[in-house]
DNA sequence: AATTGACTGACAGTCAGTCAGTCAGTCCAT
DNA sequence: ATGGACTGACTGACTGACTGTCAGTCAATT
């Protein structure tokens, strides 16, 4: 094969690139090494170059999702012009978001073949955006918009609970259709967590509709 | 190698056993097929005969788990004479100890190498577990002890809150000495998910220490 | 004696990871 | 500018270990 030498950065993005696409495509376990190296016109030997082992390379694809959500968190967590109840309705918003750029992650996520992948990725969410959220929940109780003791539990708890809900959601067959009553129950959970005035969110988000 | 017959579920029994303690011991890509037969005592051939793939008796040892799961939480769910306060917080109690039979199970879950066996466990808890505790719920709304418009929602947001806060604890170093705390934490979590009366969990965790 | 089905073990095919060696690009001395 | 020494990106054949198959064996049952 013809050698062709390129920067190690655009080398190793253009292998992660790939490895991504095969294991949400085909799942990690049934993704050889060498499908890999086939689909970037590289030898075996320059995955290993790049990566101690197939495991290690399934590492960096999950560092960087953590790494886009860390970005996009933290900018939101540095707002001064909207509230704590707005900084966390756009938290979600970009949670979101990051799902459907990656057209439709979270479907990929959620089939059986991607759990390794999934399992990895949830492990590592938590520790990353949980200080974040922490934060804006801290400021909402500054402002008296929230009502709680312990903001670090109170995090945790809405990520759970958005968790829950989502991979339930994932699991039943009616899927479309009732996102609105499922926002609703999210947000009146959220209310209730936080120790927020009932419907507080929900009012939010329908100015912020209004506002588009 | 001597032939010995034996009773095919028990033989299945003890495949399977040997599988879920190998698989625990050193995660499930670092068990091979040989390890487990090695250990039974059997030939690779006769653990294709009763399992299709190497992925399937993961799912045999998972589905266990939940047998074990189901069994118990349909009991506790039936009992007449405890109110759906108890209920729920014997129902912890009951998910608790199944760890510890298991010789803390979930200290082998937290480990790297396990996420595959994690994976699957908590993808399939919850269908399992959200009905029964469902049934809990509404049970303490017609009691009046609880105030919820929707059952489903608030168990998957405990379940949720559940798992999210033991993993936190498990990824800190100082695990042990606030088990006190993490506890008022919970109960505070799920009064408020629930919207039960501030403290009311744990005024029962204290009468119920007492009656020991 | 015939049938059933639990069981065997050799084997085909696949894969992760290794390694000795190759070659493109850089830099400096002539 | 040209050559030669050097670096590190890259190669691909190879190995050992693994999963899953299958033709056939043997114990138990009828």
């Amino acid at each position: 094969m013809a050698r062709i030498v390129k920067d190690p950065e655009i080398r190793r993005t253009e292998i992660i690139d790939i490895a991504e696409e095969l294991f949400l495509k085909s799942g990690y376990n049934e993704t050889a090494v060498s499908d890999i190296v086939k689909r970037v016109g590289v030898s075996q030997g320059t995955f290993y170059y790049y990566f101690k082992s197939k495991e290690d390379i399934l590492n960096a694809i999950i560092e960087r999702y953590i790494d886009d959500i860390k970005v996009g968190v933290k900018a939101i967590a540095a707002k001064d012009d909207i509230n704590a109840i707005e900084k966390i309705m756009a938290f979600f918003g970009f949670l979101n978001n990051m799902d459907q750029g990656k057209e439709k992650l979270i479907d990929y996520f959620h089939e059986d073949q991607n759990v390794h992948l999934h399992a990895k990725f949830e492990k590592n969410v938590p520790s990353n955006i949980i200080p974040p959220l922490c934060l804006m929940i801290e400021e909402g109780v500054q402002e008296e918009l929230f009502d709680t003791k312990n903001p670090e539990m109170a995090a945790l708890s809405i990520i759970g609970t958005t968790f829950a809900i989502s991979h339930w959601m994932y699991d039943k067959e009616d899927r479309a259709g009732s996102t609105k009553k499922i926002m609703a129950a999210i947000f009146d959970l959220i209310e209730r967590i936080l120790g927020a005035e009932p419907g507080k969110f929900m009012k939010y988000a329908m100015k912020m509709e209004e506002a588009k």
